[in-house]
DNA sequence: CACCATGTTCCTTG
DNA sequence: CCAAGGAACATGGT
């Protein structure tokens, strides 16, 4: 579920849900995602805070808290792949791959993680090391185009890395690259002005509409059942088929292009698949 | 059994 | 030293 627009739709449902709750207890059942590495610590700072505020960078969920000293406490959450949070009743059975459990005053906030590649940390040092938010007046046109100009790497692993710009991930980079018509496998310092500026506008564009569709659904964080809210590869459980017709190439390998009807390609770069349509995408 | 999976980090290769 | 690519991480679905 993590690409920028799922963790921004989860910030915004998460955002009322925790404003002003106390932690009253900390359950850390997997210590590998939790830093500092000592569960003991982290459960230590966090015990007794108060949720302030709620928000996102790039991939990244930043709970704003203030310690039960007074002391500003930055936690980030990171979802690896198949990382999910949610509120539940205390009464409730914690889902199977939960990591952390915070108890508040009334129910309890849960991370789970059925890979556990996800991360819970009160180091904000990997905030720095992000590019410009996509959406945000950080990435110009000029930035890109000077950025992908120092690269020869091929555009769509070029995409991917956060340095460049924070929150695209393999389901979007695809997504963009068949808006903007450019061939994931084109050097990034080949492409012109103009395919950089269509691309810039493509990822914007791609991002800001699943933003949209994520927040029109009523979502259900409950962690069991297939209807849990969460958009994954765009296909809402029960929902009308005009949601599974959102993703244009990602996962599509030998379907039909719906702009000219030719059968849609999987290829692998650095390890990790791209979609393209071969005729539109040059 | 084989292969694939929304991400990041670390190691190797050139 | 740098850039790029691949494996590892851990579990589940098809």
């Amino acid at each position: 579920m993590p690409e920028l627009p799922e963790v921004e739709v989860l910030a915004r449902h998460l955002r009322p849900l925790l404003a002003g709750q106390r932690i009253r207890r900390v359950d850390v059942c997997r210590a590998k995602v939790v830093r500092p590495q000592c569960g003991a610590a982290f459960a230590a700072v966090l015990r007794g805070a108060r949720f302030e505020r709620v928000a996102r960078r790039g991939k990244y969920l930043v709970f704003s808290l203030r310690g039960r000293r007074g002391a500003r406490l930055r936690l980030l959450g990171h979802l690896g792949m198949t990382g999910r949070m949610h509120l539940q009743a205390a009464t409730e059975p914690l889902p199977r791959h939960a990591a952390v459990v915070l108890r508040l005053d009334h129910g309890r906030f849960v991370y789970e993680d059925t890979r556990y590649f996800g991360r819970l940390t009160l180091d904000g040092a990997a905030l720095a090391r992000l590019g410009p938010e996509p959406l945000g007046p950080g990435f110009t046109a000029r930035y890109f185009e000077q950025a992908l100009r120092r690269s020869g790497q091929a555009i769509k692993p070029r995409l991917l890395d956060q340095a460049l710009v924070a929150g695209v991930g393999n389901i979007y980079a695809s997504e963009a690259l068949c808006r903007a018509r450019i061939s994931p496998r084109r050097r990034a310092r080949q492409l012109t002005a103009a395919e950089c500026g269509r691309l810039r506008r493509a990822v914007r564009a791609v991002l800001w509409e699943a933003i949209a569709f994520g927040s029109t659904v009523p979502l259900r964080f409950s962690s069991r059942g297939v209807a849990d809210g969460l958009f994954y590869y765009g296909r809402a459980a029960g929902t009308p088929d005009s949601y599974t017709e959102r993703l244009r190439v990602y996962a599509r390998a030998g379907q039909p292009c719906g702009r000219c009807g030719t059968r849609i390609r999987r290829l692998v770069q650095a390890a990790r698949s791209t979609y393209y349509c071969p005729q539109c995408q040059r």
